[in-house]
DNA sequence: CTCCATGCAAACACTTTGCAATCCG
DNA sequence: CGGATTGCAAAGTGTTTGCATGGAG
């Protein structure tokens, strides 16, 4: 399969052209998977292979890959808008343990909350459609260094 | 018991000073309780009362008081940082539903996740200290006007 | 009286927008 | 070709900082 012609075809399902801009910042977004890179981050990556590329398109091609669902903008409250892949077969998204001592970003694919929803129904009379989890705390390498529990 | 006696102590108990455009800031989140104001919206409300009081004054409050435990930042990824007070009672913060359509925000008390941790330890080595949910859908209103299930 | 805290304006950092030039289809 | 897309620079937005003045303790 070529991904090439698949991204083509997804743009071309949605109405919009392919460019090589487009198809650079899409691959920079999948090539650093989990790496949760913000739009700075995209625009100097994507760079390296195309240097002409402005930091305006960058943004737009973001907003416009987020718009057609081929990537997510998560925001860990660092100032900064990151973004992730979407997997389709996900469901609802995945979840993030960020540590507080070194800041590193786990993702956790369990789906924790499915069960619950019915019961948000029930309380509250709001129909849940995704939800988003954070937990903060203490990564495995941080728990040695400090010897804590 | 008097407010601002209280308020003057905790200031004090971490070495600094108390000076009425901090109060009035504080007033302003404790007031809109439930609110979620964002930071110009605090501003706004304390020049009502304190109309020489400037931005920087109140961002450096914010600060200050989230630093001291006395309130929440939160992020509704709309571009403002929201604030609440915090209920100390609370072992873990409470959660938000987010409406898709109307954007309101309601709060819910329950705590979802205590029982998971332990799991998330196993699972991931990883110590969580506080977790952080957010569900989005459709609140109550919006079922109703429209019409979904 | 001594610093801490304030107000003002300028500086910042990230993002968006206007517009002419360019390129895809 | 014609309209979507791009690059550039300028404008926006929310927030932070430098510094002289002011006020709490």
């Amino acid at each position: 399969m070529n991904n090439q012609n698949d991204f083509n075809k997804i743009l071309k399902e949605k109405g919009y052209k392919f460019t090589s801009q487009r198809k650079h910042v899409f691959d920079v977004v999948v090539e650093n998977d989990g790496k949760h890179l913000n739009s700075q981050e995209i625009y100097e990556l994507v760079r390296k292979k195309y240097p002409e590329i402005g930091v305006a398109t960058v943004y737009r091609t973001l907003a416009l890959l987020e718009e057609m669902g081929l990537i997510y903008g998560v925001d860990f409250e660092d100032g900064f808008r990151r973004y992730e892949i979407a997997k389709n077969e996900e469901e609802h998204r995945h979840h993030h343990l960020i540590c507080l001592e070194c800041g590193s970003i786990k993702e956790m694919e369990e789906d924790l909350l499915g069960t619950i929803e019915e019961r948000i129904y029930q309380n509250n009379q709001f129909k849940v459609i995704n939800h988003r989890v954070k937990f903060y705390g203490y990564c495995e390498n941080c728990i040695t260094k400090m010897n804590i529990k």
